[in-house]
DNA sequence: GGTATTATAGGAATGATTACGATTTACCTT
DNA sequence: AAGGTAAATCGTAATCATTCCTATAATACC
């Protein structure tokens, strides 16, 4: 996912063209890693002194229903990222210091089969440290 | 897991035998789903009318700590469920609508492999609906 | 440029969880 | 069985992430 081609979708899909969306993308676009709501204010807190969590959650929102962030939910918190190049169904594996990640192609869903459950969903996420954290 | 033998952690670990434990265990041992703080408190309230959410979670607390009971989080709340009589490592397949489980025995980590990430943790769960609540 | 609609700020409300001081209880010792 | 000590509990306040609300501001379309 690329700046520009995020920005295309929220246009498509009637929103309205920002400079605090244009600043959350470029944010995730260069971090490239799970961020959390905290991490995203206090990142664009310099740019934006009055921004508010409401803006914050709501583009967060906005985005990851767009497809444009993925989002998961780790030690009681939300933190969302750029959606992967990475095209497809993926999981993570997922730096508990930085946030960083790794994808993994491998779906363990793949073998699994079930008579008496109708399944909806599934989470597979691997957690460490990356080599500068660790 | 039974009552019995998670008194006897209970007792081993220097753990005070009360009422309200055995209480918390028996709820446990009667439901095997996974249960929220929440639901513990309503199902207890009924005979411990002066119940503290302070009681609840340090016990839930301990007995995760002992590996009584076992852990997740789901859509922003922990819930809590007796250790499973399948002993060793397994995954749960998870009822959405009631928390009851069918476990996995398979697990992905089998085939994963990874360089560039010192692995400390994984999950895996498979969400849905069992056939009762379907 | 004018207008309708969406976005935002700021703060209040919510829900889960944790912290804390005061009181009660379990368990060990005698 | 009584007494002392440490742990457990209650009741409530504090915390943390997240959501809700209302007035104001900005964007997009005509």
């Amino acid at each position: 996912m690329e700046v520009r081609e995020a920005l295309d979708i929220l246009k498509d899909n009637g929103y309205k063209f920002t400079r605090k969306r244009e600043m959350f993308l470029q944010l995730f676009a260069r971090e490239r890693r799970y961020l959390t709501a905290r991490d995203v204010l206090e990142h664009l807190k310099p740019t934006f002194s009055g921004l508010s969590f409401d803006t914050i959650y709501r583009n967060l929102a906005v985005f990851t229903d767009l497809g444009i962030l993925e989002e998961t939910e780790l030690d009681g918190e939300k933190r969302f990222r750029f959606s992967c190049a990475t095209s497809g169904h993926h999981h993570h594996m997922i730096c508990l210091e930085c946030g960083k990640t790794s994808a993994i192609q491998a779906c363990p869903m793949n073998e699994i089969q079930s008579d008496d459950f109708f399944i909806t969903d599934h989470k597979f996420e691997i957690y460490g440290y990356c080599q500068e954290c660790h």
